[in-house]
DNA sequence: TATAATAAATGTATTTATTACATTTATATA
DNA sequence: TATATAAATGTAATAAATACATTTATTATA
């Protein structure tokens, strides 16, 4: 750093910023991520992650909110940033870095007119298409990320409905994990936690008996998040 | 994102990138920051972490190892990304963003000579100046993000020197967290990671018994680290 | 040369968490 | 009313975490 004064920051190299952002979403079933066709040269057709160049008077995070706001009609999505890709030659389009940050969301909030509009399509984890760019490192990076959070803290509030069973939850954790848990333990490790509403109504779309429904408690939820837990499947 | 073509690159914002970097040493007491006094405008002569501009043709990484480099004399130090701080008006110098980085070295290593040109000077955590910009915030951050890691990886071998005591690695996990722990739990759990290796010689800096002298097992420390831990303490 | 002072090294019992594992229950539909 | 289906439940065994006090090796000093 040198000893210049004043404009010395007006003899700096400027460069280009992106932010590319990891969606992903839950449908009850399995984890998905959502993707579509790039529309700009270099590699206009290709599969790519959803993002979008930083503006001067933006912040880095309004950006990638403005992209989901663009894409799905939500707001306030939670997100968070992965990771800065910044390598000189990452993008054979110019010298351009990109922000990657990852946002969780229930699928079933989403605007699907607005998401077909811009040809956005959900894919399981298991059988993404091959992304432009370093993209597939991208994703990589945020589901272990995703998996080291969901370590540490609770998850399933962003990407559950209001009200589910917990063998939805557990099916979320597994297809985080991409493994399967023993029931009896799952149940009794989650409900430790101490952060569940058991309701009176049960879910019957997917067995006769029916299951009970749970809603997160938010307090207890937060105050977990906040100082962190230990948990381990 | 629209779908103009291959001068749309070239119609975006183009912004000023940084880097600053969170130095971590520890010198077998206490773990401590190096800072520096800024020398360029607004807030020259202010308190601050030590970073650059990146440059067009440099990865942001290389930025970091390049300031790193510059001012301590070291190659190959352990950095790893903290964050982006990237809102509008962080920097009242200008637009621009910063890349938050943290490193780890062994205070013994540095290059003095250098160290002192630079104006830069290791502070214990509970003694730090206040720092412009919001690198206070960055500080705070990296020690989260270090407490963190060093709860799912085993942590030590860039901040102690080759041959280290045991009482000294309490001291370094003792500084990290800032609380004290139960000596003989420490070393029943450090040693269930068998990652060390008991050496012959002792250390009697200390103590007129003297603390056997250990090495990290580098291949068995990688391994760990690269398998993740869940070393609570 | 014996004694005091200092930090290092060590073990155990108790509590808590994790794991492995199989049966019963509620309900819808045939 | 029998059948099929997923949901709900408990326990014993093992492993990990915690709390806690004394002995040891050595140097410096009386």
């Amino acid at each position: 750093m040198d000893t210049k004064q004043l404009n010395y920051y007006a003899e700096q190299d400027k460069i280009l910023i992106a932010t590319d952002c990891i969606i992903f979403g839950f449908d009850n079933q399995s984890i998905k991520l959502l993707v579509f066709k790039r529309r700009i040269a270099p590699f206009a057709g290709k599969w790519s992650l959803i993002g979008s160049f930083v503006k001067k008077d933006e912040s880095v995070k309004n950006a990638a909110k403005r992209v989901l706001t663009d894409i799905t009609g939500l707001e306030n999505v939670f997100m968070k940033q992965l990771k800065v890709y910044g390598s000189v030659d990452r993008d054979p389009g110019d010298r351009c870095i990109t922000v990657g940050q990852y946002a969780l969301i229930r699928i079933e909030d989403q605007d699907i007119e607005l998401v077909e509009k811009h040809g956005a399509v959900w894919y399981d984890l298991d059988k993404m298409p091959d992304l432009v760019l370093d993209h597939n490192q991208l994703v990589e990076d945020a589901l272990v990320q995703l998996r080291l959070k969901a370590s540490y803290q609770p998850i399933g509030f962003e990407l559950l409905p209001e009200k589910f069973t917990i063998p939805s939850l557990q099916k979320l954790y597994e297809s985080i994990y991409q493994k399967q848990f023993d029931n009896r333990n799952f149940r009794k490790k989650i409900i430790a936690l101490d952060i569940l509403t058991k309701l009176e109504e049960k879910d019957k779309t997917s067995s006769k008996k029916g299951a009970y429904l749970y809603k997160f408690n938010r307090k207890k939820y937060d105050k977990l998040a906040d100082a962190g837990i230990n948990f381990k499947l």
